[in-house]
DNA sequence: CTCCCGATAT
DNA sequence: ATATCAGGAG
């Protein structure tokens, strides 16, 4: 109990500095409706979304806005548009395949909920949460990607490794309004500071509390 | 636990 | 040439 205690308070003292940080931090996929951003995240998986814009933006620009267009235009032209981007054959596949479903079952509409949007092929929780935050505006979504598994872990408010069970040990932790924003700091945070590689712990502005600072 | 698999930085 | 980037499905 006093180190459930303990972390909370400590948690607190992360979500205010970060939140100093990181004032305006915010997911860098580009997107205009629901259904780009459903789709982007689907691609963004073990990839930049700095790749994936790159590649997504002109296509929904002059094709694809919404699951008709992908279907109408056929799974090998779709494929071969993001080819360049990582696991492009299985990401084709399931987003041919989620297109059929949000034709049939949701009238071309993403649905909102966590439980629909992990059924849906190539979502996942860390996707279903993206969406969520950041397009339905759910503040209580905790965002396990890689960079938060690291983070958390590093600043020791988590001993697990599995991100099912992180994403439910911090819903606990966490105010559930601040939720959202902590989990995109934390992202951002893990891209420019507390690198996989080579951390830069002397820049890091909670290195008097991190555990693993200057390891 | 294995497969999927290219772009970019160094 | 090699390291690094960074989720989901079967």
């Amino acid at each position: 109990m006093k180190n459930l205690n303990n972390k909370i308070k400590k948690i607190k003292i992360i979500i205010k500095r970060l939140a100093d940080l990181y004032p305006d931090a915010k997911i860098h996929l580009k997107y205009n409706s629901a259904f780009e951003l459903l789709i982007s995240t689907i691609l963004s998986a073990q990839c930049t979304d700095e790749l994936v814009n790159k590649v997504m933006v002109p296509l929904y620009k002059e094709k694809y806005k919404t699951p008709k267009d992908i279907l109408n235009d056929g799974i090998d032209n779709f494929r071969n548009n993001i080819k360049s981007i990582n696991f492009y054959n299985n990401k084709s596949k399931s987003i041919f395949k989620l297109c059929e479903i949000l034709e049939k079952k949701y009238n071309g509409n993403v649905p909102n909920s966590l439980e629909e949007l992990t059924e849906l092929p190539g979502i996942g929780r860390k996707s279903a949460n993206v969406i969520l935050g950041n397009y339905f505006g759910k503040k209580d979504a905790i965002i396990v990607d890689t960079h938060f598994k690291r983070v958390t872990s590093r600043l020791g408010l988590t001993e697990n490794n599995d991100s099912e069970k992180i994403e439910l040990e911090l819903k606990e932790l966490v105010p559930p309004s601040e939720q959202f924003d902590f989990s995109i700091r934390i992202g951002e945070h893990g891209r420019i500071i507390c690198k996989a590689k080579s951390p830069k712990c002397d820049e890091c502005n909670l290195n008097d509390i991190c555990p693993s600072a200057y390891k």
